[in-house]
RNA sequence: GUGAUUGUAGCUCAGCUGGUUAGAGCGCUGGUUUGUGGCACCAGAGGUCGCCGGUUCGAACCCGGUCUUUCACCCCA
């Protein structure tokens, strides 16, 4: 027998009991708000056809694709020459999986082979993990849940206004309250280029705005001349950046200033002020909303609204983020498919309710009542109570071997489990049992039904 | 992919310029208590010092490789 040592593949984890007790309280959270809203989920396989993947996501994701090598022989078929030229000329014929890298192609897959069934507009979500063969750093591993949300088939603002609704709903829910839901269109930042006279340059422009937070505005304006803006451009584009955050409408209004000459960034600026109307008439404020108008987000597909949400005072990044895109399904030869979509960091959400002590009682109490016994004759008879409990609705087990009743208050004290019951002998004779609250240290002995009542009483008002 | 960094008991970490039998706290097991957990006290178990190779009379310590961890870049959730 072989003794190696287990470990974990490189960039993956376990979620262990707690763990997992946290993560499904707020995937739980999450998916209660899609349904609300009327979100459907979806699931795809976790490989993809390799075809369907590669080409996706550049020449830097096709390197972190995960591939899945042939079942069977998969070297037949491949000749001598082959070999010698290298891998990239191997691969396809040894390799015709991967792993799902996100959860978006697979979803816009899904849509084109499903035109014909879907109805329209379709709004789906989707938690799944998602592979990426990336070098590991802390919040980020090579295995890993997106949680997706996406309405398609339609333009409607709406659709934006309910994302905000439902980040504030779930972000509610959790007890957050120091967040900020940064907004922009990514037409404002089209109009932008042309105000600063560089139009068509909005790429090049959003991916260096887009470092402003972490690298500050002088590196900036540095990378800016290295992707060839002229000093006039950068000068219009300086008190653009340095004005002071002020209330939307006051934002809203110097950019429609601004951005007049624009056709682009006025419809970008009217967008904008459009989704924010509608998000007060479906019942939200403004609060935790923010125009960001250097909000640029390094994804380029983005063609609309774009947004991320940042939770103050804490040292984690964006822990949700999204916007409207047009042509989802182009590539897979379905135009003009748009729609909006958003999506929710799990991971880092998991952190920011850690370190701001959130969780509270998730995950305390894997059982209300354990039932401990000193003997085979007892632990028959609380086989009964058992299933009387479980009938009930109390969730319940019993200490499976007999053993010293320490040991077994021991495993309940471990467990955090709230409630022993004891059948001894004195017990079994007077047709009773004892109940005994850990927390307090208080026992009582008494029927059957009784002690039930006591503990259903618990259930349903737990804080008494 | 580039450049750094980490690895010693289940966990968190000590371990002097290379020198006998590698330590602590917490946890674990048993006892003080054969009808009662947490607290206290007592005792005990547990380590091929990440792995492979090299230097040396001698390696946890030095060198090379490898795996792993963490960090920056790139990119991203």
């Amino acid at each position: 027998m072989s003794n190696t040592k287990p470990s974990l593949p490189k960039g993956t984890r376990d979620f262990g009991p707690v763990e997992m007790a946290r993560r499904n309280y707020i995937l739980e959270t999450i998916k209660d708000t899609f349904r609300l809203f009327g979100f459907e989920q979806l699931e795809t396989p976790a490989m993809e056809n390799l075809s369907t993947l590669t080409g996706k996501y550049g020449d830097e994701g096709d390197q972190l694709l995960f591939k899945i090598l042939n079942s069977g022989d998969y070297l037949k078929g491949v000749t001598i020459e082959e070999v010698a030229q290298g891998s990239s000329a191997i691969l396809p014929k040894i390799a015709e999986k991967g792993l799902r890298y996100d959860l978006t192609v697979p979803f816009a897959r899904f849509v084109v082979m499903n035109r014909n069934e879907l109805v329209f507009p379709f709004k789906r979500f989707q938690i799944q993990p998602v592979w990426r063969a990336d070098r590991p750093q802390r919040g980020r591993y090579r295995e890993f849940y997106q949680c997706d949300a996406d309405v398609v088939g339609t333009d409607s603002l709406v659709c934006e206004a309910e994302i905000l609704l439902m980040i504030k709903r779930v972000f509610g829910a959790f007890g957050l309250t120091d967040y900020t839901i940064k907004i922009n269109n990514r037409k404002i930042l089209t109009g932008l280029a042309e105000f600063i006279g560089a139009p068509g340059k909005e790429q090049e422009l959003c991916v260096s705005i887009d470092k402003l937070d972490k690298i500050g505005w002088e590196k900036v304006k540095g990378e800016l001349l290295d992707r060839g803006f002229v000093a006039d451009a950068i000068d219009k584009l300086a008190p653009i950046v340095r004005r002071e955050e002020g209330l939307n409408a006051d934002t809203l209004g110097f950019f429609r200033e601004i951005l007049g000459s624009s056709i682009v960034g006025s419809m970008g600026v009217d967008e904008l002020s459009q989704v924010l109307d509608l998000l007060e008439a479906m019942g939200g404020d403004q609060s935790h909303v923010s125009f960001d108008p250097m909000l640029a987000r390094g994804l380029s597909y983005y063609t609309g609204a774009i947004f991320e949400v940042k939770i103050n005072n804490v040292s984690i990044g964006s822990v949700s983020g999204g916007g409207r895109y047009d042509n989802l399904t182009g590539v897979f030869g379905l135009p003009d498919v748009s729609g909006v979509g958003f999506s929710f960091g799990v991971d880092r959400i998991y952190d920011v309710l850690l370190e701001l002590g959130l969780f509270g009682d998730v995950a305390a109490a894997p059982v209300d009542v354990l039932i401990t016994h000193f003997g085979q004759q007892e632990m028959n008879y609380g086989l009964g109570i058992l299933s009387e409990l479980r009938a009930l609705g109390i969730s319940a087990e019993i200490y499976p071997d007999t053993s010293k009743i320490k040991k077994q208050f021991a495993y309940a004290d471990k467990k955090n489990i709230p409630y022993v019951i004891v059948i001894g002998s004195e017990e079994m004779n007077s047709a009773k049992v004892t109940l005994k609250n850990l927390r307090s240290g208080e026992q009582h002995t008494d029927n059957l039904n009784k002690v039930c009542e006591v503990l259903v009483q618990k259930k349903r008002s737990p804080n008494d």
